[in-house]
DNA sequence: CTGAAAGCGCTAACAA
DNA sequence: TTGTTAGCGCTTTCAG
């Protein structure tokens, strides 16, 4: 079998093109001081050598890796399509995109130190609760870091996330439309801040219309666990005739027990409204109602934060920006539609 | 707002703990001859300044990113379970995974390129088609390629993949007892060496049984692709009462197609098998019966080629490894179960 | 515009 | 076991 080469490095390049190692080295930079002559001697022997600039060495020199790590504890309950339009997204900007799934038993901050000896240039964090030291020390060293579908109290983090309150008053509303008589919130786990926005929003509006009392399980934002909540909620002698639950797949679940477990029939006899419009909402079987969580618009937000602090030139303290990107109501058939030709509106 | 330091490095700590930089390095390399005593002063200086080795450095030195690239085109294709399972095997290993998903509409190379200058010391690629000369290279180099679900022909290129021809005889042998009278396949991406084979395990397996007629249509592991198949197959007067689907995905657009377009009942009137036994299968509205690619145990497979060359020093060409992982049948309720024996497998 | 020289932070010989 | 000395492959002053 043929032998392993050494893959070619810039002196070589410099040698057979009859320039220097630097020439080399700015001809591969945009915007670099050389001539078009000489640019073009170093591309031909480069190609001919099938050279390729070592980025590593270059992050050695320039201390930016170029590379975003995005951590979450599990990647199925994160949405895959945002992190695949994250990567191209990022790539465009000449950013890798390195991930870091961290065991929810485990400590977070073990496998967020590994992402700092990487020498990651940016942190996005799905998911996962960093702790302050973790925080404070990213900050120390210029590391943004942004907080996906979160939020924090603390100052020194940026964060992305859809509009839970304005998405789970916008259901409310619906559902209020409706007609319903009973109301109930199935959360996530209980300590997730998304949760309890979308619960708020959600109970606020519904109370501002009159309806005080709203039933409340958790569901841990597992497909389990919301059908343990599901079967809590439906077993009761005065059931809810709306679920409104923290995330999508939770809805899936409940209604699978409404379904199958307690023969109703949705939206006939129950709604049920998700969050986030994953791909499955849409299938026939489900068509689920619920509010979405526009993917392209989120990444947009991430990107533009990171890339303005990198073009400041690494992150200065101050500003931590906190973009909340509006969805819509979509619309399916899993909760009772208002009978009347009535604007969903933005209400107030 | 606080000042961004620089992190510090290991000249500082070596200052500090009152030795020389190459003590410090040792500290910090498992297995270097280094007396307790210095180590421990090290490792107190090094935590006192938060230090923490740099990892691009080291990589530069030792020729050895610690990085394995992993490409696909679809995310939400791939199965983001084995992506997570693999991030965490990896990282146990002291591998760090890196994400290049591919537009499929333009040129893979070109991606994979930028990986090869991120210097990862490997590559898996699953749903994405290098070029010959591509892959040519990343052996000049001593760069092991494997090919997740895919095979190739070329002996050049490591493979792992689950058990396509077992896992479409054992469905096609399944759907025999149950005794249909017309079979059809739904194929993948027609490039795609992986539908083949499950074409090909089917429908020997079925001649092999004196079922010579088994009706064909693409439908491109899409969505969509595959309620346009459906349509066609279900349409023809000749409908079939069995058909498999190369994956669960299209299994189950093809199941809601049958049942709201065709108002056929899944399984009387129809029996849907899919591949892959992805999360959703296992949903009651669906209960598709199919065959499982173990994640763990292709993870494993991956993981041990991929150590198994570096332990050796790079892969030195010579032995390419094609390992497939078989699964077993899923027996759930989108199929008609055979009536006598009728503990054929577990359900799940 | 171009080359020479000095490192980026670390590991790996080599002596001591 | 230790420290000293070279670099890894590149970018970046700094002269010319």
């Amino acid at each position: 079998m043929s032998k392993v080469h050494r893959p070619s490095v810039a002196r070589d390049v410099a040698k057979l093109a009859g320039v220097s190692q630097s020439a080399v080295s700015r001809a591969f930079t945009p915007g670099a001081s050389i001539s078009a002559k000489t640019r073009e001697k170093v591309l031909k022997a480069a190609k001919q050598l099938t050279y390729r600039p070592n980025i590593v060495a270059r992050s050695l020199i320039t201390r930016r890796s170029r590379i975003i790590g995005v951590s979450m504890t599990r990647l199925d309950q994160f949405n895959p399509h945002l992190l695949e339009v994250l990567n191209v997204r990022l790539r465009a900007h000449g950013y890798g995109t390195m991930i870091f799934v961290i065991d929810p038993t485990h400590d977070a901050d073990l496998v967020l130190d590994d992402a700092l000896q990487r020498q990651v240039d940016g942190f996005i964090l799905a998911s996962t609760r960093p702790s302050a030291a973790f925080v404070k020390e990213c900050n120390s060293v210029g590391i943004p870091v942004i907080l996906l579908n979160r939020y924090s109290d603390e100052r020194t983090i940026h964060s992305v996330t859809g509009d839970d309150i304005g998405g789970s008053r916008a259901i409310a509303r619906f559902l209020m439309e409706g007609g319903h008589k009973s109301y109930a919130f199935i959360a996530g786990q209980s300590d997730s801040s998304t949760s309890k926005r979308r619960e708020a929003g959600y109970t606020e509006e519904l109370g501002r219309h009159g309806v005080k009392d709203v039933m409340k399980v958790t569901g841990d934002y597992t497909w389990e666990g919301a059908c343990i909540a599901a079967r809590e909620l439906l077993s009761k002698p005065d059931r809810p005739d709306a679920i409104f639950c923290a995330s999508d797949y939770m809805a899936l679940a409940a209604l699978e027990v409404a379904r199958h477990e307690f023969s109703l029939s949705i939206p006939e006899d129950l709604s049920i409204v998700g969050f986030g419009d994953v791909v499955a909402a849409a299938w026939p079987s489900y068509s689920l109602t619920t509010y979405s969580n526009p993917v392209d618009r989120l990444v947009d937000e991430i990107v533009r934060i990171l890339i303005d602090i990198f073009s400041k030139g690494g992150q200065k303290g101050g500003k931590h920006e906190q973009a909340i990107v509006s969805g819509q109501l979509v619309v399916r058939e899993s909760a009772r539609i208002p009978a009347p030709a009535r604007e969903t509106g933005t209400g107030a």
